[in-house]
RNA sequence: GUGGACGUAGUUCAGUUGGUAGAGCACCAGUUUGUGGCACUGGGUGUCGCGGGUUCGAGCCCCGUCGUCCACCCCA
């Protein structure tokens, strides 16, 4: 038997209409603000992901589906997004249009992962892009619209939102940060140590106990932001405040991809275990033009599928369409030619198999149709057909021209 | 990549100091050619993950391997 690889689901029955009524909701919504659906190759130049997710993460470093294609091409399965979508809003040569452009897309992502509650190889996002608008009204109307989309799964969830600073106020930080950080490293952590060669920031967030107590006194970015980032965070808060969305102030959220800057925000769920980011997003107003377009502010963020699947309250399943079965084997045909027409415009479940009326009525019970259509041996006789509204429990005898 | 737990029926699981596998649910058939969900009766559907070893004998003990889960790391 050959089953999945590693980290890789099937998914099926009640799993797949989860899947499915997460991304209608999330697509539903999203057409509401002005996004439009975008679809981009699985399959990328890895360069591209070098370039924009940055080498020195961990998606990059170790967790890539890398291989050499049979023209000799190094290729990558996507393991994010992003990249792609900017990838091709540049291709087209939207960045060289005045207009604000939205996408929104989902579909799988690969990583080679060890997996664990919460993180597969093979997982699906859905997210959203949007180009060209750099007012902080942006990053707030996308964080509501997350709300939204959570609140309409019937999701609960904290917020965190962070400012990453720019060009202009990150680098010197970034730069103070690790004098205050090789101070202390013989008090620092094994991870912490690497982290402040690789990714400074990163070490604001570590978990040891004996780290946070020495961060106590490291700088903050929060208190050395340049007077842009910093009355645009502030404005932020404000909105958020007065649209009653809950938040708190992160400062040591990082995202871990390379491109974020400024508004940084991550969604979470303490209900699904350690990998508890549902969804995590933020500005990237450099990317465009580090993957040679023209320079052009934006915004995005991802949601994972399969980490929102048990969370999702699923609306109650209604009866739907027909049931249609014979308990004389010579009935079946004039069945299929009935389910055909029914089939322009309902859903039609036909049992080829002629068997009694207690047996059909429990494939009834199953397919969970609104009606059960029976034709035995009277009807056949009488040229009419037997229904049953299972909702009503009202049933008729009606004549097959009726029906 | 590191660490820990676990792999028995479709599923959830039981299986004693080693003696050739069992229960609930699900499923199928029947009671019942005409009223389903309920009930009753019958049916086990299995490479005990895989491979080796110890043993007269392994689901159980040992080694290896694959896989799943959980945590670290990291991230959606």
């Amino acid at each position: 038997m050959i089953n999945p690889l590693r980290g890789m689901k099937d998914l099926t029955f009640e799993e797949s209409q989860r899947f499915e009524h997460i991304v209608n909701m999330a697509s539903t919504i999203a057409k509401r603000y002005g996004y439009g659906y975008i679809e981009t190759p699985i399959l990328e130049e890895t360069a591209l992901f070098k370039r924009s997710v940055g080498e020195s993460s961990d998606i990059v470093g170790k967790e890539m589906y890398q291989f050499i294609d049979k023209g000799d091409n190094d290729v990558c399965m996507r393991p994010e997004g992003t990249a792609g979508v900017v990838r091709a809003f540049i291709s087209a040569k939207l960045d060289r249009q005045p207009v604000k452009q939205k996408f929104f897309y989902y579909g799988p992502m690969f990583r080679y992962e060890k997996p664990q509650k919460g993180r597969l190889r093979e997982f699906h996002q859905f997210g959203c892009e949007s180009f060209g608008e750099a007012s902080v009204y942006e990053d707030f109307t996308m964080i509501t619209m997350i709300s939204q989309i959570f609140d309409a799964l019937g999701i609960g969830y904290e917020l965190k939102i962070n400012s990453l600073g720019c060009v202009e106020c990150m680098p010197p930080y970034r730069q103070n940060l690790v004098s205050f950080l090789s101070e202390i490293n013989n008090e620092l952590c094994e991870d912490c140590n690497r982290r402040i060669v690789t990714n400074p920031i990163r070490v604001l967030d570590c978990k040891n106990e004996k780290c946070q107590f020495h961060l106590v006194t490291s700088p903050k970015l929060l208190n050395n932001l340049c007077e842009c980032c910093d009355s645009d965070f502030i404005e932020l808060n404000k909105l958020l405040t007065k649209a009653g969305i809950k938040y708190t102030i992160d400062t040591n959220l990082v995202r871990g991809l390379d491109y974020y800057n400024k508004t940084a925000f991550e969604f979470v769920s303490n209900e699904i275990g350690a990998q508890s980011a549902i969804a995590g997003g933020g500005r990237y107003d450099k990317l465009v033009e580090f993957l040679d377009g023209k320079p052009t502010p934006a915004i995005g963020f991802a949601l994972g599928i399969e980490r929102i699947m048990e969370l999702v309250k699923m609306p109650e399943i209604k009866r739907e369409g027909y049931y249609m079965g014979a308990m004389v084997p010579e009935a079946i045909p004039a069945l299929m030619t009935l389910a055909a027409r029914k089939r322009l415009t309902d859903k039609v479940t036909v049992e080829f198999s002629s068997k009694g009326f207690k047996s059909h009525m429990k494939g009834v019970d199953k397919a969970y149709p609104q009606y059960a259509v029976l034709i035995g041996e009277d009807e056949l006789k009488n040229g009419t057909l037997w229904v049953k509204n299972l909702e009503t429990n009202e049933e008729r005898t009606i004549a097959i021209d009726e029906f």
